[in-house]
Parts: C-alpha cells; sequence; structure tokens
DNA sequence: CTGTTAGCGCATTCAG
DNA sequence: CTGAATGCGCTAACAG
C-alpha cells in the first residue's frame, strides 16, 4: 500500500495524500476526508526509508553499548531513549561488544543507518581508533559520551568525577578508622583507571607508602570475579580494614567472600561499590556505594544530543559530582 | 557522499559503481580496483535505507521489551541481537511501556521502519489489543513472542511450563516438610498467572482447602514490593513455612523482610524466587529459583524469526521446562 | 485548492 | 564489460 494506490482510489493525486497524512494546509475538507477514510481503511503508513531519503532526515538515534546486559549501561539507556522518544526520535539500541573492531563494525552500521545522532555508552568507547573511526564515519552527526570524553569538534561528553569520589570513599573510610585499604579492580577501563588514581592518591594523602597501595584485580567482571578476588586480599593481607571496589557487582561477591571468611562486616572489614545499583540493597550487610549519579548524567546526556541535533551548542564537556551513600557495609 | 559522486571521479557509471560495492561478476580488474580505491578514499558507505527502498528489504529487526530494564528481558535481547547479527540483520531494541496504547505504538513505528521480523519479548504482550495491533500492522512479517503466544497465523511462541514448575515448587518444600506456603505476586501478567495456577493446583493436590491458599501482590513490582508483602504475608501468618515468589527480584526483597522479622531461613521459613537471576545469588542466604531457561528460550526464539525470514516454517509453538535450582534460602 | 514533475540514493533491467 | 534508463515510496516546488 503506497501513496499511489491512495491516490488512485481516493481520485486525486498522490502529492494531495501526501499533503493529507502530513497534515499541510490548503485542502478542500471534503478532499482531506476522503482520503482521511483511505488512509484508515487502508491502515496506511507512510514509508520510514522513503521519507527519509527525501526529507534527508531518519530520525534516528543509535545508542551503542559495549554489553547490554550491563544493568548501569541498560538503565541509562532507557532514560535516553524516554527523553528522544518524546521528541520524536526513534532510538536504536545496539551491543557492540568489547573489542575495538566489534565497536567500529557497529559504528559503520550507524553511518549506513544515516543516524542523526550518536550516543556512546560507558568510557569503553575512549579509545585512539574509536576518535578515528568517529572521525571518518560519523563526523558530521552530534555524538554524546555518557561517561566519557573525546576531543572532537562533535563529540560532546558528560563525566562524573569518579576519581574525587574514590578520594573521598578512602577518607570516609579512615574516618571510620580503617586505615589498611585495598582496592579492587572489576576490569580496565579509562573510568577504573580514574577510580585507581583516587585510590592512590587518596591513599597517599593519608600518609601510606607504596606499599600499602594494595590494588587486586578480578578475572572476570562478575560475582564470582569479586568474591574470588576479595579471597585473594583477605589471605595476603588478613590485616585488612576496608575494601573499594571498582563496581558494586563486584563489592556484592565480595561481601560474600568477607562473611564466608569469617570476617566481621563492617566491624572488623569496611566495604565499598560505585554506582548506587539495585545489588547493593540486596544483599547483606547493604552495601554502601559511590552515586556516580547515573540519571542525571542521563539527562544530561539527552538534552546536550537534543541540542545537537538542532544545531545548537555543541563540542559541550559537563562534569557531575559523585557522592557516597551510606549503608550497612561501613 | 553517493555512488553518483564515486562514478564520477571514476569517470563511470553509477550502475558500474554499484557493481563493485555489492561484488557483482562482470567488471574488468582494472575498474573495478580504481572504483574500490575511490570508494576506501572517500570511505563510502551506502544508505541502508535508499537500498533498502529498491531491494524492498531493511534488513531490520524490532525487538520490543516492556522494560528494558528488566535484566532478564534484556538478556534475552541480547542473546537473540547477537544471534541475528551473525545473519545480517540489525536488531532495533525499544521500550514500549505497559500500557497497551504504548505498546500499539512502537508498533506502529516497526511497521513504519518496515522491519522484517518482529519479537515481542515477555508475556505482557498476550493481549487481544496487541493481536489486532498485530493483525492490522505487523500481518505480513513473522512474529515470534519470547513467554508468549497469541494465536495468528504469522505469530510464534516460545514457553516455558511455569505453571508445572511452580506445582513442581510446592512439592519440593512439601517435601522439604513444609506445609503452610504463601504466594508472592510481583505484578499482574499472563505468565504469573500460570504461575498463580501452579500454586493453587499444587496445593490442592496437596489437601490444602481454600483457606490455605495465601496469595500476596506487591504494590509495586520491585525490591521492596517484595519485602513489603512478605512482611504483610508474615505478619498475618506467622507460621508461614514457605513462600514462593513469581520474581527472584521480590524474592531477595523477602529474605530480608524475613531476616528483618527474625525468622530462621531456611530452617523455619523456606523460600522460592523464580528466573535464576544474579540477584538470587547476591543475597543471603542465596535463593532457590526456578530456571525457566531464559537462554534457550533466546535461541529458539532467534532460530524460529531467522526461519520466518527465510519463509521457512512458521506458527510454532515450542515449549520448554523449567527447574528447580536448589540453593541455600530451602 | 489540486495535479504534474522532479529528485532523494540506490540496484537492476536492457542495450550497446 | 559498461552505460542509460527506470523505479522503489515519498515530499516539495511549481504550475495551473
Amino acid at each position: 500500500m503506497t501513496i499511489y494506490d491512495i491516490a488512485r482510489e481516493a481520485g486525486v493525486a498522490a502529492s494531495t495524500v501526501s499533503r493529507v497524512i502530513n497534515n499541510k494546509p490548503g485542502i478542500r475538507k471534503e478532499t482531506r476526508e476522503r482520503v482521511k477514510q483511505l488512509l484508515e481503511k487502508y491502515d496506511y503508513t507512510p514509508d520510514a526509508a522513503a521519507r527519509g531519503l527525501v526529507m534527508q532526515s531518519t530520525k534516528m538515534i543509535g545508542i551503542l553499548i559495549v554489553d547490554i546486559r550491563v544493568t548501569h549501561h541498560v538503565n541509562s539507556a532507557f532514560f535516553i531513549e524516554k527523553e528522544l522518544a518524546k521528541r520524536g526520535y526513534c532510538c536504536i539500541i545496539m551491543g557492540t561488544g568489547p573489542t575495538d573492531e566489534m565497536k567500529e563494525e557497529y559504528i559503520k552500521i550507524l553511518q549506513q543507518r544515516r543516524v542523526e545522532g550518536v550516543i556512546l555508552m560507558g568510557s569503553m568507547y575512549m579509545t585512539e581508533k574509536i576518535k578515528k573511526n568517529i572521525q571518518t564515519h560519523l563526523s558530521n552527526v552530534p555524538v554524546v559520551m555518557v561517561n566519557g570524553y573525546l576531543d572532537l569538534p562533535n563529540v560532546s561528553g558528560v563525566l562524573v568525577d569518579e576519581d574525587t569520589g574514590i578520594y573521598k570513599c578512602v577518607n570516609y573510610l579512615r574516618d571510620k578508622g580503617k586505615q589498611k585499604i585495598a582496592f579492587v579492580l572489576d576490569s580496565m577501563s579509562p573510568s577504573n583507571g580514574k577510580k585507581i588514581q583516587g585510590y592512590r592518591d587518596g591513599m597517599r594523602d593519608n600518609g601510606c607508602a607504596k606499599e600499602d597501595i594494595w590494588i587486586y584485580k578480578c578475572r572476570e567482571s562478575s560475582l564470582k570475579g569479586g568474591y574470588d578476588a576479595t579471597v585473594d586480599v583477605l589471605k595476603e593481607h588478613p590485616d585488612t580494614q576496608g575494601i573499594i571496589y571498582s563496581v558494586d557487582l563486584a563489592a556484592v561477591g565480595g561481601i560474600r567472600a568477607a562473611l564466608d571468611m569469617g570476617y566481621d562486616v563492617p566491624g572488623q572489614l569496611g566495604l565499598i561499590g560505585v554506582d548506587n545499583s539495585i545489588y547493593g540493597e540486596i544483599c547483606m550487610p547493604k552495601l554502601t556505594t559511590l552515586n556516580n549519579k547515573l540519571e542525571e548524567m542521563s539527562e544530561a546526556a539527552a538534552s546536550i544530543l537534543y541540542a545537537g541535533l538542532l544545531g545548537k551548542g555543541k563540542n559541550q564537556k559537563v562534569m557531575l559530582y559523585s557522592e557516597i551513600i551510606e549503608r550497612e557495609s561501613t
């Protein structure tokens, strides 16, 4: 069913049908009605691709996420989609996978689909390769990075001060009387790099020497990864008094490990995660966490992207401030 | 940059460029090389919409999810996307919202975008309204429902026997010596209706009278909803020995409530959830859960949809079998 | 107020 | 082996 089919049956020209569909003025009432009836009758819906072709506008936004199973990122995509849908944009959410090659592939797909804007979710997109890919494939559409940034004229970024956030966590544990503090990393990423920096700085400013800096890496970014890493920490340093984790998921694994090993949490050992996720409310004791302002970041990203779509303001870099949510694990 | 631009610079016709792009035979080697160089040079990418228009094929699949924040559903979408991406399809994942009106809107969007196949995630799409919408808007593309079914010629469904699954849970608790068993419902949905039925049947077959059937509904489908509902159960029936929850998330809220109220889990009170989600591994004690075969369902859905895209086999109804995963809460 | 024409970017005849 | 012409479904400019 095309506008021509409708036009023929209505005894008018295709352009008239087009005008009716798009509510353009200058059509006699009766004609408009007659066409509308046919449109209704055949449940006609314009082909978005054909329309996009002539309008030079697809009204599509691409949202790239390394792994859509990561709750934190999907939640953000949820907020962004909701905002942009209100404004008539259709968001296509895609999971790219972790390697630069896979990410590149999806960037190409977005180019082919001629999306009008792009959201890159998470710091994992902050690589030189991606920067090049954006330059060659997506240089003419606004790109907003959530918790990331690349210095390109069409790229904006919303960031959260995770480094000083973790720094504050170190001090917070100190104030609770915890001196010996370890850091558990779930995976490598620029974002986690900042967190490590915050940990290092915090420890240093509290007078810790190099040998007091205990950084452990999970074998996998998961509950089990956090559990195992925590076992390692506590075996090597049984006198550990506090552990900061790069994400809640690893931290809740850590809680379990600590309890299994007979530690009193928080009396003997204080645990802190990052993300303010639901995980921290499920575990027992409930997890103290660094709120990295997911919702606020998402809102900011959506509004910056929308401004970009309208051709206004670009190349912004917005910084949000994290804060500690105190619960039972400290 | 269009094929015409490339053609002009290469000194050939657009059709030649098109042939090169699509690896069609019958082009002199040198010509092919020359065009390829230009394609490379300008990072040319064909416009998917324009190509779709002439090919009458968009290579797009729509995946509709009521709420993309629901881990269980997003995970399934993740599997399906991965499968279909391998086969050259681009999946657009969208969150529709819970009401029929919102769902209808997204079904229309899929029609406009001329997707070639649709996945409907979860039993929430099993309504008469949606059935009508599919008939009018999506009658000519294969539709696969994950954990749902509608009797329409182009609709297939992958289902799991949640009713007999819950039935088995009742018997399992009985075998553990738990007689007084309540059921906590997180929200209304056809899927949850089946679970209630399984609970009712199980209780009845164990000789329970009507007054022994304790069904409680959460005020909200969340951790807190499960907590509050559990408090209600235990206040009204302090002698409860087992609670089955419609989802893990509510169950882990329930564990906390039970512990807060001084119950011994599992000694005094056995708790079971449904979904085999990560939540059940985070809480303490770890949650016994009914594995409803998410991954298997997703795989089946992807392969059925793919068959449909190829025009083979349709209107299937596949049934999978759930099984109890025993952990610490029972 | 409405019809005719052209063109969006591409793949595919059909000629040469 | 390659080019010219046509049309996919739609909107917009221009005539009438």
